[in-house]
DNA sequence: TTGGATGCAAAAGTTTTGCACGGTT
DNA sequence: AACCGTGCAAAACTTTTGCATCCAA
């Protein structure tokens, strides 16, 4: 069999090429929105794919050791998400009604960041934006 | 004795004025960094005001519930930190060295809300800004 | 063959809850 | 007196870990 992409991503960086693996690897990237690990686990279940929760937490953590995959806190409920990382700086729009999370791939802080490790001397590694409010569906609804 | 502040905002606010309570919003109010549920628990019991944990965080839902305090979620570590409400808008700046949180008062998003507001339709209602990097401090060390 | 991956069960860490009792208003 | 707040213990919930076994390379 030839490699297809995310074999060959498997191959290059290191990790053994196992079904659940794979399969977690795909869920990831076909969501539309980031998931939980529990989400995966439920989904991997449907799937007919048994695979144990701490395979599933264990596979996170390598994946977003090797950077496939970024790990989010941005639900307020001390859970954990996931997304596929599509090498994009990103940030997160919320709705608190219904709970949606888009990505915006817009940034509007390059400057600012700029401007600020002058002011306080700090060197700035990285920065997470997150708005919340209302979307447009939910704000019809009320 | 006459009301003082602190004992004026509990009466306002319907929280009946309580030992604990009292030495629990003291500690955020002194505090220059948000502080954790158990941090809190242990500068009580240096202060030998006994206070069980769960108390601690029912006091600390109260208060946030009343707007007197605000929880965070920013350390990445699944553990919430609380900071006295001082009602102005921030955002924050952390040392992934040393963990030091400093706020930053300063806020460039307004304009970038307004505009993502009219593209979007959502209804904006607030934003989370976190930036990350190396304080002077530790840079000097590396 | 060998080291990484997995399942299972147990533990760890944080936060919540039920219930009886105690303190504030 | 009424109701809110508290202590204690147990539970809930998410995530991690130890260990034996299994599987991919």
């Amino acid at each position: 069999m030839k490699d297809t992409g995310i074999n060959a991503t498997f191959k290059g960086c290191g990790l053994k090429n196992t079904k659940s693996r794979l399969a977690i690897l795909d869920i990831l990237e076909r969501s539309v929105q980031p998931v939980s690990a529990e989400q995966i686990f439920l989904e991997l279940k449907e799937k007919n794919i048994s695979a144990n929760l701490s395979t599933v937490y264990r596979t996170l953590d390598k994946l977003t050791e090797k950077k496939l995959v970024t790990k989010l806190q941005i639900t307020g409920d001390s859970r954990a998400l996931f997304e596929y990382n599509r090498m994009v700086h990103k940030h997160y729009l919320i709705c608190l009604e219904c709970k949606k999370i888009t990505a915006i791939e817009s940034c509007p802080l390059g400057d600012y960041v700029k401007a600020l490790a002058r002011e306080t001397d700090y060197s700035i590694a990285g920065h997470r934006l997150d708005i919340y409010g209302f979307c447009p569906d939910c704000r019809k609804k009320d």
